[in-house]
DNA sequence: TTAATCCCTATCAAATTTCTAGGTATTATC
DNA sequence: GATAATACCTAGAAATTTGATAGGGATTAA
């Protein structure tokens, strides 16, 4: 079980714009700088974010990525769910499982989902950036 | 993040095994027909099992599996870790990594890995097949 | 001796993930 | 108005991981 590349880069990322936040929009080729990663790859996961409403870009000559909202008030939670399409460890948790009722391992599945969207909505975005 | 087959069909074994503790040993034909996987496949399976010492295996005819521990010893936990290969989501988390002091997205990893196995550890093979 | 069982390991196939690439649309600035 | 800097879109190659199959060996109760 393990965290896609995606989520890792991709909360990296967030954490470069929250460290700017304010400061008006930031470069693709700024942040892909900042973060050591390609900026066609760092493209793709800007791309899922804003279609999630967590960033914004202006386009154009000195355009750029921002936060749609202060750092405070997106926790790490929201953006994995974004970056990685979800947090369902596994699939009966998304679709209908119609064994629901008598699966015995349903039960083990949602609350450890419980546990792992309590544990990542708990964290915000600022208290990454600024060390706790 | 997802978790993988081995771990959710491998604790429907263990859940199998649970149901029949204490009645000796189950052959793997008998697993398998139980649990709608190929026996081949659920051997490999119940090997890791083995290796990490949580069932116990008599060879030659009318041998089986078994539970090493009863079941309201044994926990999600040990199980899915065994089978998974341990439950760490990402690998900085196993391995030695060196930016973990000045990593930002460290700690969040860190609470993770925390939630999960607390979550996990505090339930037994026992609840699952008794219906909580 | 036989048949039923667990044990070991190689390998194939499929799916997923990671990443690269090329081209288009938009816009501030000169 | 031209230019250069930017975001946007989509296809697909490459690498890795996962899921599953297969064959043969070792052990042991009957």
């Amino acid at each position: 079980m393990k965290l896609s590349s995606k989520g890792r880069y991709g909360l990296k990322a967030m954490c470069e714009l929250a460290k700017h936040y304010g400061e008006g929009a930031l470069s693709l080729p700024y942040i892909a700088g900042e973060t050591f990663l390609s900026e066609k790859y760092l493209e793709q996961l800007l791309s899922v974010l804003k279609k999630d409403d967590l960033i914004d870009a202006t386009r154009g000559a000195s355009g750029g990525y921002f936060l749609k909202r202060p750092p405070e008030e997106i926790s790490v939670g929201e953006i994995l769910r974004s970056l990685e399409n979800g947090l369902e460890i596994v699939d009966c948790l998304s679709g209908d499982c119609k064994n629901k009722s008598t699966c015995q391992t349903y039960g083990v599945w949602a609350k450890l989902y419980g546990a792992i969207n309590k544990c990542l909505d708990g964290i915000s975005l600022k208290e990454l950036v600024e060390g706790e």
